[in-house]
RNA sequence: AGUCUCGUAGCUCAGCUGGUUAGAGCACUACACUGAUAAUGUAGGGGUCGGCGGUUCAAGUCCGCCCGAGACUACCA
C-alpha cells in the first residue's frame, strides 16, 4: 500500500532543498512547466541582466525571488511564461575590474596594452563568476532559462542594437553636439555620474572666490538706473578662472534686487553696485555700515573705520534683464555673435542663497549656464575662439591650460593642482585674477571659501565641467509620447511610477549616448573629416554593403571584421555619396542603450524572429522587476527605447524592490562586514525559509532589514507548523491506510468544523490568487501565515485530533482525513510560487501516496480555483464566535483562578439578539469541550442579569451632532435601562443639547454590554 | 540642494475613503497539556502612533513646518 513519505522526523528545509532540486533537474520541471502550457496564451516577462562579473549578494536573492514569484504563479494559472536569461557583459565596472587586474590604467591601453587584448580580457572576465551566479540560481531556486541566455557582447546582439539606433537615426532622433560634463584634465577622460559618485570624490576644499563688479553700459539702463553715476552689477563665483569667459550675467526673474551707493573697500572709489536684496545684509557684513543719509555718505573719509552703504532703490530681477556690461577681462572675444553678449539675462535657477542672486555666466564652463544662455533671446554665444585649425574651441584645452595666446595667463593651468609635483607657481590664476580685478576697480570683495567640490577617483585632481562633443539621442522630442505611455503602466509601488519616474520624464534631457571607452558596442556612425556627410549602419549586411563599395570607390581591401567591437571596426573605411572616406565615431555607445535593447537584442530582432515583436508575441512584457535604483537606470531605457523605436510601452508591469539592508537598517559593504552571504544563508535555511522571510517580512518595494533571525522564526513559525500539520497526518492517515480511495464526501455530510475550514479555505483560495495577481506578495504570503497557523494548526488540527487516533476507519474519520488532505494539498499549490521546494515536497509527499492527481510536480498542476459554493460566511463567522467566546472564557478562568481541569457546570451567555443563539448553537459542543463546561445558558435582557449600556455610534451620530457630538456620547453613555428598551423598542430616542433637539435611532447607538 | 519614500510596543510589521478602549507575530513573564511532545496551547505586561502647529464635533490617518533614516538626481554662481 502507498504509504505517505515520512523520511524526515523532523522539518529540515536544506534537506528539501536537495531532493527537490535534484528531482527537478533529473525530469525537467522546469522546461515541462513552460511548454506544457499553450504558445498562444502567453505571460511575457523580461530578464533584467545582471553583470557576472560581480558575486552574487543576499538583493539578488531578493529581486530574483520577486521574479520568480509572480512567473511561477502565473505558470500554474495556465500561462507559458518563458524566462530567457542574459548576461550583461559590457560598461565601466568590468572595465575597472580588467584594470584592477592587469595593474593598469586608460592610458595605457594602446601603449602597454593592445585594445584587442584588453578587449579580449574584458570579454573573458565578464564571465568570470558565471559559475556562482547559475549555482546561486539553482539553489535559490529560481527558474531562468540558463542554457539559452541573451549575451550582450555577441555580435547578434550588437547588431539588433545598431537596427535600433539606425531607427532612430532615420527619425531624425540622433545628433551630435557639445554639452558641459565632468572632465579630468589630468586623466584627460570624461567622467560619469557614476564614476563622480565613487566614494571620497566629494572633498572639501578652500578656494578663492571674487564678487566682481560688471561695469554696465549707461545707454542700456533703464530709466530709473539713471542719474547715479557708474552703476556695477555684483557677480559671485567660486571659479575665478572661468571669469574671461564670461558672456552673460543671469538674475532670477522674481526676486528683488537694489542699488546701493557705497565705496570700493580696496580703491576707495564711489561705486553704484546692483545685488539681490535678501543678500545686501551678508555681502555689507564687517567693514560696511548702512546709513540712511546721503551726507554721511558723502562725508566718508578713508580713514573712516567703517564703509556706509545707501540703498538708493529697488526692482525686480525682471527689470534688469537685457542691460549691457563692460566684458570684464578682455582676453578674447566669442567668435560668433559677439554683439549678444555681455547682458543680463532670466534665469529660473538663481537663488538668494549665497553670492549676490546674480550668476556670473561662463557657458563654456557650466551646465547651467549653457542651458541658461542657450534660451535667452537672443541666445548668448559661449566664449569659444577659433584654434590654428580653425575650430572653435574653449579658453581653456583639453589639458586645463588656458590658450597661449592670452596674455599674462596664456599658457597656466586653471588650477594649481594639475601642474606636476613641485611646478606649480605661488599664484594660482584665480589669485592672480583676484588680485588684477581689484586693482582695477572691479573686485567687490575677494574671499577663502570652504565647499565640497568633486575630484576626479583615479587622478585625486579637481574636476572640470567642460563642452565635450557627443552623441544624443533626442528623447525631449519623445517627451510626451513618454509621459503618456507611462500612465498606462501598472508601476509597483504606484509612487515610483507617479512621482520618482513621472518627475524624471516630465524634466527630461537629451540621452547621451557617448562614451570614450573601448569595451562596449560601437556607435555605428561613419563620418567625412568635414563633417559634412555622414552614415549609420544598422545592419552586418548593409555595413558589407558599404565596406564594398568603399573597396571599389578608394582601392581598399577591406572585409566585414568577424567582431564588431574595437579595435576592428574603427579600421573600417566607408565612402560618402560624394566619394570622400568616412571614419567611425569613435564613442562607444552607453551600456544602459544595451539593456533596454534588450527585448528586441534578445531575438536577434529584426533579422531573426520578426514575429515575436511585430506579433506581439514577446512585446511588450507582461511584467518585470528590478530595483528602484534601475528607474532611471534599465527601467528608463526600456521605456525610452519602445517608445520612441516603437511607441509602445515595454512593459506593462512592473516591480521595483527596495533595498536589502542588514538587521539596524545599515546598507551592506564589504568594508562594514554587515554582507550577507547567499550561499551560507541557503545553505543553512533552506532557499524557502529565505524566499518566505524576505518576501512576507516587509513590502518587496520597502527596504528589507535582514535579520538571519527573521529566517529562523519564519522557519520554526510557518515551515514548522506546516510540517507537522503534515507529519500528523502522515502518521495517522500510514496507520489507517488512508490513500483517499474513498469517495469524496460532500462537504454536507461532513462535521461542521470540516465545513468551516474548507471554507476559509477556499476563502484564501480567493484572496491569495487576488494577490497575486495584483503584484501583492506580502499580503498573500501573510493571509497563508495565518491560515496555517491560527485556523488550521491551532484550531482545526488541536480540536480534531481525537478524530485521527480515536476508533474505527470510519465514515466520520474519513471525512477528516479528506479534509485536512484537501487542506495541506491546496496549501501546496497555494505556497508554490513563494516557496517552491517545499511546496513540491509536499505536494508530492501527498500525490504520490495517493495518486488524486496526475501531475509529478506542484509546478506542472494549476493554481487552485476558490469554490464559492464551499464559502460559508455564517459558519465563518460562528466559528470566529467560538474562538472568540472560547477565549473569553479561558480568561476569566485564569482571573478567577479555575483551572481548565476543573469542569464548570455552566455559562451565561448574553444575548443580544435571536440569530446569535442558532449561530452560537451549532458550535456549542466545541466552545463546551474547548474551556471544559458542561453547558452554555443564553440570558436576554428580560431576566434582568444584564446591564446594558448604549454607545455612540460616532460615524452616523458625527453629522448629525456636528459640535455637539462630545456631550451627545457622553449622554448615550448614560442612558438608563429604560431609555435603552424604549429605543430599541421604538426606534427613537430625543435627546436635547443647547437647546437643539435630535432625535436618535437604534442606527446611531450601539449596544453594549 | 532638489525630488521621493519611511518614522506606530524592545524587534519586525498591520491599521481601508479621518470615527468609539491603536492591532498581530517574535521576544519576555506565568500557566496548561503530555496520544502533533526537541511539538502544542492559554493568559499577561508593554505604545504621549518622530516633534510642533493647523483644519475638524472628531487626527496614527488630512495640511504646513521641523527633526531623524534611506534612495535617486544634481553639484550650482
Amino acid at each position: 500500500m502507498a504509504r505517505y513519505n515520512d523520511d524526515l522526523k523532523q522539518l529540515n528545509l536544506p534537506e528539501i532543498d536537495k531532493k527537490i532540486r535534484s528531482f527537478w533537474e533529473t525530469n525537467d520541471i522546469f522546461k515541462k512547466s513552460v511548454e506544457q502550457r499553450p504558445v498562444d496564451n502567453s505571460f511575457v516577462f523580461y530578464e533584467g541582466p545582471p553583470s557576472a562579473n560581480g558575486k552574487p549578494g543576499i538583493h539578488h536573492v531578493m529581486g530574483r525571488t520577486v521574479k520568480d514569484i509572480f512567473c511561477r504563479f502565473q505558470t500554474m494559472k495556465g500561462k507559458r511564461v518563458e524566462r530567457k536569461g542574459g548576461w550583461d557583459t559590457h560598461g565601466l565596472p568590468i572595465e575597472l575590474s580588467v584594470e584592477k587586474v592587469l595593474g593598469i590604467t586608460k592610458e595605457d591601453i594602446g601603449t602597454k596594452i593592445t585594445v584587442d587584448e584588453y578587449n579580449a580580457k574584458c570579454r573573458e572576465t565578464v564571465m568570470q563568476y558565471k559559475d556562482l551566479w547559475d549555482d546561486i540560481t539553482r539553489k535559490m531556486g529560481y527558474w531562468v532559462d540558463l542554457d539559452n541566455p541573451y549575451i550582450t557582447f555577441n555580435n547578434e546582439y550588437i547588431e539588433s542594437v545598431w537596427w535600433l539606433l539606425g531607427q532612430l537615426y532615420k527619425k531624425n532622433l540622433l545628433y551630435k553636439g557639445y554639452t558641459i560634463q565632468p572632465y579630468s584634465p589630468a586623466a584627460g577622460t570624461g567622467l560619469s555620474s557614476h564614476e563622480l559618485n565613487q566614494p571620497g570624490c566629494y572633498k572639501d576644499v578652500t578656494d578663492t572666490t571674487i564678487v566682481a563688479q560688471f561695469l554696465t553700459k549707461r545707454e542700456s539702463l533703464p530709466d530709473f538706473l539713471h542719474g547715479h553715476g557708474d552703476v556695477y552689477i555684483l557677480a559671485w563665483t567660486t571659479t575665478p578662472w572661468t571669469l574671461p569667459s564670461n558672456t552673460a550675467l543671469t538674475v532670477g526673474p522674481k526676486i528683488d534686487y537694489v542699488l546701493i551707493k557705497t565705496y570700493n573697500q580696496y580703491t576707495f572709489k564711489p561705486i553704484n553696485v546692483i545685488l539681490a536684496k535678501a543678500l545686501v545684509e551678508k555681502q555689507f557684513a564687517g567693514k560696511f555700515e548702512k546709513t540712511d543719509s546721503v551726507d554721511h555718505l558723502l562725508s566718508f573719509n578713508q580713514s573712516d573705520k567703517k564703509i556706509p552703504y545707501y540703498i538708493v532703490t529697488e526692482c525686480k530681477g525682471q527689470d534688469l534683464v537685457g542691460i549691457r556690461y563692460e566684458q570684464l577681462l578682455k582676453y578674447a572675444m566669442p567668435y560668433q555673435n559677439p554683439e549678444d553678449a555681455f547682458r543680463v539675462i532670466p534665469g529660473h535657477f538663481v537663488t538668494t542663497e549665497d553670492g549676490t542672486g546674480v550668476v556670473h555666466t561662463a557657458p563654456t564652463f557650466g551646465a547651467d549656464d549653457a542651458k541658461v544662455a542657450k534660451e535667452a533671446n537672443p541666445e548668448v554665444p559661449p566664449l569659444l575662439v577659433m584654434d590654428e585649425m580653425g575650430n572653435p574651441v574653449p579658453l581653456v584645452d583639453l589639458q586645463g591650460k588656458f590658450r597661449a595666446n592670452l596674455e599674462e595667463i596664456g599658457g597656466k593651468y586653471v588650477k594649481n593642482e594639475y601642474y606636476p609635483d613641485g611646478e606649480a607657481p605661488e599664484r594660482s590664476v584665480d589669485v592672480e585674477l583676484a588680485i588684477k580685478l581689484k586693482e582695477e576697480n572691479k573686485a567687490f570683495k575677494v574671499e577663502k571659501y570652504l565647499h565640497t567640490y568633486p575630484h576626479c577617483w583615479r587622478t585625486d585632481k579637481p574636476v572640470l565641467y567642460y563642452p565635450l562633443d557627443s552623441w544624443f539621442i533626442r528623447s525631449t522630442a519623445m517627451k510626451d509620447k513618454m509621459i503618456e505611455l507611462n500612465k498606462t503602466i501598472n508601476w509597483k509601488p504606484a509612487h515610483t511610477g507617479e512621482k520618482r519616474f513621472g518627475n524624471w520624464l516630465e524634466n527630461l534631457n537629451d540621452w547621451n549616448l557617448s562614451r570614450s571607452r573601448y569595451w562596449g558596442i560601437p556607435l555605428p556612425i561613419w563620418r567625412t573629416e568635414d563633417a559634412t556627410e555622414e552614415c549609420c549602419i544598422a545592419s552586418i549586411d548593409e555595413l558589407t554593403i558599404e565596406i564594398s563599395k568603399a573597396n571599389s570607390s578608394l582601392g581598399l581591401n577591406q572585409v566585414t571584421p568577424e567582431d564588431l567591437h574595437r579595435p576592428y571596426i574603427d579600421s573600417v573605411i566607408l565612402v560618402s555619396k560624394s566619394g570622400k572616406p568616412m571614419k567611425r565615431e569613435l564613442d562607444l555607445i552607453d551600456v544602459w542603450f544595451d539593456s533596454g535593447a534588450m527585448p528586441y537584442a534578445q531575438w536577434h530582432y529584426p533579422m531573426q524572429n520578426r514575429d515575436f515583436i511585430d506579433k506581439g508575441i514577446t512585446f511588450p512584457a507582461d511584467f518585470i522587476a528590478e530595483g528602484v535604483d534601475q528607474t532611471r537606470g534599465w527601467f528608463f531605457t526600456l521605456h525610452a527605447i519602445a517608445s520612441m523605436v516603437f511607441e509602445s510601452v515595454a512593459f506593462k508591469n512592473v516591480v521595483s524592490n527596495g533595498l536589502v539592508l542588514d538587521k539596524d537598517g545599515v546598507k551592506m559593504s564589504k568594508r562594514l562586514g554587515n554582507v550577507i552571504d547567499p550561499f551560507e544563508t541557503i545553505a543553512e535555511y533552506g532557499a524557502d525559509a529565505t524566499r518566505w522571510y524576505m518576501i512576507s517580512n516587509a513590502q518587496p518595494w520597502d527596504n528589507l532589514k535582514f535579520d538571519l533571525e527573521g529566517i529562523d522564526e519564519v522557519r520554526r513559525k510557518f515551515f514548522g507548523t506546516l510540517f507537522n500539520t503534515y507529519s500528523f497526518f502522515s502518521l495517522y492517515a500510514n496507520i489507517d491506510g488512508f490513500c483517499y480511495s474513498e469517495k469524496r464526501f460532500p462537504l454536507d455530510q461532513r462535521q461542521e468544523i470540516d465545513k468551516w475550514i474548507i471554507s476559509l479555505l477556499n476563502s484564501l483560495v480567493k484572496e491569495v490568487s487576488d494577490e497575486f495577481s495584483d503584484y501583492e506578495p506580502t499580503n498573500a504570503t501573510r493571509k497563508i501565515m495565518a491560515f496555517v497557523d491560527e485556523h488550521l494548526s491551532n484550531w482545526y488540527v488541536r480540536l480534531c485530533r481525537r478524530r485521527f487516533w480515536k476508533g474505527e476507519y470510519s465514515d466520520d474519520k474519513i471525512a477528516a482525513y479528506q479534509t485536512l488532505y484537501e487542506c495541506l494539498s491546496t496549501l501546496s499549490k497555494l505556497t508554490a510560487p513563494v516557496a517552491p521546494m517545499f511546496a513540491d515536497w509536499l505536494y508530492k509527499n501527498l500525490n504520490d501516496a495517493t495518486g488524486l492527481e496526475n501531475h509529478e510536480s506542484v509546478h506542472l498542476a494549476d493554481y487552485p480555483i476558490s469554490d464559492p459554493a464551499a464559502i460559508d460566511k455564517d459558519l465563518e463567522q460562528r466559528m470566529d464566535y467560538a474562538q472568540r467566546i472560547s477565549s473569553l472564557v479561558l480568561s476569566i478562568r485564569k482571573k478567577e483562578g479555575l483551572r481548565v481541569r476543573q469542569p464548570l457546570k455552566k455559562i451565561l451567555l448574553p444575548i443580544l439578539d435571536p440569530s446569535f443563539i442558532s449561530q452560537i448553537d451549532a458550535v456549542k459542543e466545541l466552545i463546551l469541550s474547548e474551556v471544559n463546561v458542561k453547558e452554555i445558558e443564553y440570558i436576554t435582557d428580560t431576566e434582568g442579569f444584564i446591564n446594558k449600556k448604549a454607545k455612540a455610534n460616532f460615524k452616523t451620530l458625527g453629522k448629525l451632532l456636528g459640535k455637539n457630538m462630545k456631550a451627545g456620547a457622553q449622554m448615550i453613555q448614560e442612558m438608563d435601562q429604560k431609555s435603552i428598551t424604549e429605543l430599541e423598542k421604538t426606534d427613537q430616542y430625543i435627546i436635547e443639547i443647547d437647546g437643539d433637539r435630535y432625535m436618535l435611532s437604534n442606527e446611531g447607538c450601539r449596544d453594549k454590554l
